[in-house]
RNA sequence: GGAGGGGUAGCGAAGUUGGCCAAACGCGGCGGACUGUAAAUCCGCUCCUUCGGGUUCGGGAGUUCGAAUCUCUCCCCCUCCA
């Protein structure tokens, strides 16, 4: 008899409320009804799930990606559930699986406990960090003799390991695959099996990686953890995923004005998707957005900066949110300065060559991109418009140097 | 063990009968116009320079008036056969 039957009126209740929340935006579930299973295994057991995210413990730098899946974790949170974070150190140090970079640079142990701190403290802006369990699964990966490691293996067929969409189109383009790169569906799906997970979170990208430990649980005798997907989120371009190494990511750690900046850039066709995934918007409240958008009485432009609004708000609150705004309307609409202009103490000659100015001050990276720029009419001093780059300069202190339309400098000159 | 393919600017990728190559093209990046924003679209720029020139095509050494293009050598990557 499945779980869900054996629950009280009021157990089910519970089940259905959280159900509603957990399922909402996730893209898939495995299998469909697993989540609900354990919910109910749950209650009538009246312990809480284990909820594993598993992360890599390179470059601790979290966007509003991560926070898509870190919502959903917080949500599992508030329901009292317990989540696991795993490091992936051990995974990290071995080497990348797309077989590009094969030797990675193992990250030492002060680095590994560095990064984490990193994450759970970045992590602490959505997650409840009070309530997080860390792992390191160096702790145990690094622990097993070659006979294990062979006696693992020996769960797996490498036809199955081929199915990875990864190891499938580099067969086929003819590609290497190094011997190593299979032990990482292995050690992830081993991981599952050591920290007893019920619930594995992640990216869509994610599927092959979590079906793996539901495969070596099974294999294994233990409890096949349930699997939540949840979509990607496309990064600033618009294309690719939203990563770090693209820099087409939004950190939570950005600044204000950043983070309203870079969401203001973001094509109109992925609002809604930013609308759902990224922000705290219920679902009638994206509804409603959606709907104004199609009915014309919702300004793009306007949905747009309430997304930015929006956002920044949840990372620095309401009044850095406004100020970052009204910021933007000044630089942006306006073409008007921003507040904050950086200064640089000028030491050399009172008059100088204009792409000299430019390349000394840092503004520009060498002389020949600021006569570029000169001429491509992107430079201005003092509001106007330098006409050409043989022109000299007579420096006066608070000038004000522009290059393009964001790019500000302050000049001072010693007494 | 054997055979073969390849290393070109941030990336991808042309160019390999030696000069017309500072090196096509695409992407990315930057600037300008326009606008509803750093959306979209269009245009321009994209090694350094004291504007004479200088330094680039995995490293080094050669051949030549002249080499990304030829030779030698070293390093690295990949594929196939066994």
């Amino acid at each position: 008899m499945k779980k869900q039957e054996q629950l009280t009126h009021a157990q089910q209740k519970q089940l259905q409320e959280q159900l509603e929340v957990l399922t909402q935006g996730a893209a898939e579930i495995i299998p469909d009804d697993a989540l609900a299973e354990k919910i109910a295994a749950s209650l009538l057991e009246d312990r809480p799930l284990r909820v594993k995210l598993g992360l890599d413990p390179s470059a601790p730098d979290v966007h509003l990606g991560h926070t898509v899946v870190l919502q959903k974790l917080r949500q599992f949170q508030d329901f009292g559930h317990q989540v696991q974070l795993l490091i992936g150190d051990f995974t990290g140090r071995i080497g990348d699986p797309t077989g590009k970079s094969t030797a990675r640079a193992p990250l030492s142990e002060e680095e590994v406990k560095a990064n984490a701190a990193t994450y759970t403290a970045q992590f602490g802006k959505v997650l409840d960090a009070s309530k997080l369990a860390v792992f390191f699964n160096s702790s145990w990966l690094a622990k097993l003799q070659f006979e294990e490691v062979i006696q693992l293996a020996g769960q797996i067929t490498v036809a199955r390991l081929l199915e990875r969409d990864d190891f499938d189109e580099r067969t086929a383009l003819g590609k290497p695959i190094a011997l190593h790169e299979f032990f990482y569906p292995v050690m992830q799906g081993y991981d599952s099996v050591v920290l007893e997970s019920d619930v594995e979170l992640g990216g869509t990208d994610q599927h092959y990686n979590t079906l793996m430990g539901r495969h070596f649980q099974e294999r294994l005798g233990r409890e096949k953890q349930a699997v939540l997907l949840l979509p990607l989120l496309e990064g600033l371009d618009g294309q690719e995923k939203m990563s770090k190494s693209k820099k087409n990511y939004i950190g939570i750690d950005d600044a204000p004005a950043d983070m309203f900046g870079k969401t203001m850039s973001i094509p109109d066709a992925l609002m809604m998707k930013y609308w759902t995934l990224a922000t705290d918007a219920g679902p009638d409240e994206v509804a409603a957005v959606e709907a104004g958008l199609a009915d014309g009485s919702l300004h793009p432009r306007a949905a747009k900066a309430a997304l930015a609004g929006r956002i920044t708000t949840m990372y620095h609150g309401r009044d850095a949110a406004e100020q970052a705004e009204a910021q933007f309307n000044t630089v942006f609409q306006n073409h008007g300065r921003p507040n904050d202009i950086p200064e640089h103490l000028w030491e050399g000659d009172a008059s100088v060559p204009l792409p000299q100015l430019l390349a000394d001050t840092g503004m520009l990276a060498s002389r020949t991109e600021a006569r570029r720029m000169i001429e491509n009419r992107g430079v201005r001093i003092d509001g106007e418009t330098m006409p050409s780059p043989d022109t000299s300069v007579n420096l006066r202190d608070g000038m004000l140097l522009q290059v393009g339309r964001r790019r500000f400098l302050t000049l001072r000159l010693r007494e």
